[in-house]
DNA sequence: ATAGTCAGTGAGTGAGGAGTCATTATATGA
DNA sequence: TCATATAATGACTCCTCACTCACTGACTAT
């Protein structure tokens, strides 16, 4: 491994997690290039030295948040899992970058179809997880039968409308710390078949 | 009325319109006051001639949205309307404007405080018109025991999720006119406290 | 040591957009 | 009828932004 080498891959990351903050910070649309190398701190030229244009920047930013939570998920992951432990480990994995999620799905419509598809990846990883606890809890007839897709739509519909309305539901810090809990407990008795 | 005045009165309307539309199709964000300016067919500058700025624009348009929102919702609620009546009732107003009022949802964090202050305003309307029902049912034992702000974030999350990712379940048309009467019909399910 | 290579630089370019203003055309009022 | 007022025009200004390229200087291979 070259000294030029290293330095050039070091330079990339540099401007890689400079983008990452600067979008969470205010979104993928905003943000000039510009700002991106200064809070880099490198030349403006430098960014398209490593990236052939502002969308491969983005993409590759979107690309890396994918990565990351569908690790953290997978990871998290065991057989044997709780509903309440797969809904807790969604939430913790979106926490994690709980800023840059919540501007990728508002923006997305307009970012280029590869930011699309990987929403649905990250969806699909999550979906999966859903679907096996929440089968399993149907047939034992534990929770009230709905379409699968309909339940997941209406807990993803849920998180994102927190996160949308973050600066409301909590001006300051995380709406997932502060609501997790509550987010959780609530949507599974709103599942339950509950007899008194 | 002067013949000048009413020609006045037309072309601003003329241009409100077109901005309607446009906004509709495009969002708050891209269009240009050019490209407005040519769907109603005026010069660019007549635009700034009855707005002062594009984002008095802007607002005028999310003010009338927001009046014909809210009038149509007054209009349709009657006292002794079930649950269902109102749920319906709310989709048929976000329906008659639903292009509008997704990029709305959308582009809100973008947009000047005034827009988030007529979101707000649109969603307490609804809101007490569900609260009065729900309250009732409540007493009545027919639905769970949870909080009324949860089952309402419930609600408008689940509706703003398929708005938001109508393009994924209603590539043409409309989403509500397709799913209202089973995102009705499943979310008054969920609520419900069924004993077998 | 030295020629060659290449990461990095930043002034420059062209495109596009918001808002302005001198000018034009038309309606109004005396 | 004619002077005045004003709705409408669109070329123009100023600005921001993505992207380029001739140049610099540190590193590498011989």
């Amino acid at each position: 491994m070259n000294k030029r080498e290293l330095q050039r891959q070091q330079t990339r990351a540099t401007i890689l997690t400079a983008a990452d903050h600067i979008y969470a910070a205010h979104g993928f649309i905003r943000p000039s290039t510009q700002m991106i190398a200064k809070e880099a701190g490198v030349a403006h030229g430098t960014v398209f030295l490593h990236f052939q244009s502002q969308e491969k920047l983005i993409l590759a930013v979107i690309e890396h948040l994918g990565m990351a939570l569908t690790a953290q998920i997978h990871e998290a992951s065991e057989p044997g899992h709780s509903l309440s432990d797969i809904l807790r480990t969604h939430l913790d994995a979106i926490e994690a970058s709980e800023a840059l999620y919540t501007h990728l799905i508002l923006d997305l419509p307009q970012l280029p179809e590869e930011a699309q598809q990987t929403v649905i990846g990250i969806q699909s990883v999550i979906a999966h997880h859903m679907d096996q606890v929440i089968g399993q809890l149907k047939k034992e007839k534990k929770i009230k039968d709905l379409s699968f897709s309909f339940l997941f739509t209406t807990w993803i519909g849920l998180i994102h409308y927190y996160l949308m309305n973050r600066r409301l539901f909590a001006p300051h810090g995380s709406v997932l710390a502060f609501y997790k809990d509550q987010l959780i407990a609530n949507f599974i008795k709103l599942l339950e078949v509950d007899c008194k």
